[in-house]
DNA sequence: ACTTTTGCAATACACTTGCATCGTGAACGA
DNA sequence: TCGTTCACGATGCAAGTGTATTGCAAAAGT
């Protein structure tokens, strides 16, 4: 073999190129070549390690999937031992709002993949996959009875939150006031329920 | 004045073409030509009613707003005479998700749009005012303390909900028990805090 | 009847798009 | 050292993009 690279690494590298283009300016904008601008690499060398537009598309959006994983985990992680599954909760739903700056580029990309998703049923799969994943997850957290319901307002109530937060609807302190309030309701009405 | 013609059915007619072009194949698909094609029209003629794409694009969306405000107070006045809170929240809210074949196409088409409004930041604007005066409204509703907070996230679990919809991710069975689970929460809360 | 205004079609233009096809240089195995 | 294999750059191409321009028919005012 002549000369040693790391696919995956470069693959990654023009990845991050297409996400910083769709933030700035949209999905609409992303094309080979523009992709290739940011990321200061020829557009035949794209080309080259994605054979096609949507490989690209698909590829960088498991990127993006991989990295908010990654923040979830750390996050959680940073939790220290045996927190409580409330506190834990949010600890996730924070790391995968949009709220800090990278996270938020993160969101814009997610954003705007939804909506090519939305008429790309192939690729919607993966995301269909990865939510019935994190409704497991919640699902898991939440006490006693009603735990799809909940877990799938949760999760609504998550997503929800990210757009209004993208759209500058929200600010972080008001998502993060209603996502409190909402635990505060989901785990305390159990509560109230359990302590009768 | 040579001919009489109606030049905002005209621009409705068009609008109307380009979301289903919007629904059907994304928003990335959206062209003059193929807008026109969809309207059966002449691409001059798009271009006779919309001096720019940014133009059309702005009007389409004004419609689906206003159209879904229609649906809100058609909903709401199919009600009868002082219906409860409750009742009025879950109707309002039914009425915007994408549940019918009807509101699904309007919320592809708000989806797309949200990708778009994300880069346009004088679009974002229409946007913002919209959920405002959505918060005002649900706030007006919610009984007691933490209107705010609890309004946010019931806007919020409301787009969310919509969007796992819209993704497939959720039933319409399921995303109505999760807002009904999340209303009995909200509302339910609130008398027992009360009633205490 | 004549001019003006308007609705609309057609075309032209400068770009951009995704993709295929070359060419080249360099690293390795033989 | 030769040949193969791979990474990458350059170029080309057909299709499609938004927009400007032109042409023309018809309706209205005068």
């Amino acid at each position: 073999m002549p000369k040693k690279v790391d696919r995956h690494e470069r693959r990654t590298l023009i990845a991050d190129a297409l996400m910083r283009v769709a933030a700035r300016q949209g999905v609409e904008a992303v094309s080979l070549r523009h992709v290739a601008a940011e990321a200061g690499v020829s557009a035949g060398m794209v080309q080259h390690y994605f054979r096609t537009k949507d490989e690209m598309m698909a590829f960088a959006m498991a990127v993006v999937r991989e990295r908010t994983q990654v923040r979830v985990t750390d996050a959680i992680a940073r939790l220290g031992d045996d927190p409580s599954p409330r506190l834990l909760l949010r600890t996730m739903i924070a790391a995968v709002l949009p709220l800090t700056e990278e996270s938020c580029a993160d969101g814009r990309v997610a954003l705007a993949f939804l909506a090519y998703a939305a008429v790309r049923p192939e690729v919607a799969a993966g995301m269909r996959e990865d939510t019935g994943q994190m409704l497991d997850a919640v699902a898991g957290l939440i006490p006693a009875h009603g735990r799809e319901e909940y877990a799938a307002g949760v999760l609504a109530l998550m997503e929800g939150l990210g757009i209004h937060l993208l759209g500058g609807h929200y600010t972080a302190e008001q998502a993060l006031a209603a996502l409190d309030a909402h635990l505060d309701l989901v785990f305390g009405s159990a509560e109230g329920a359990a302590g009768r």
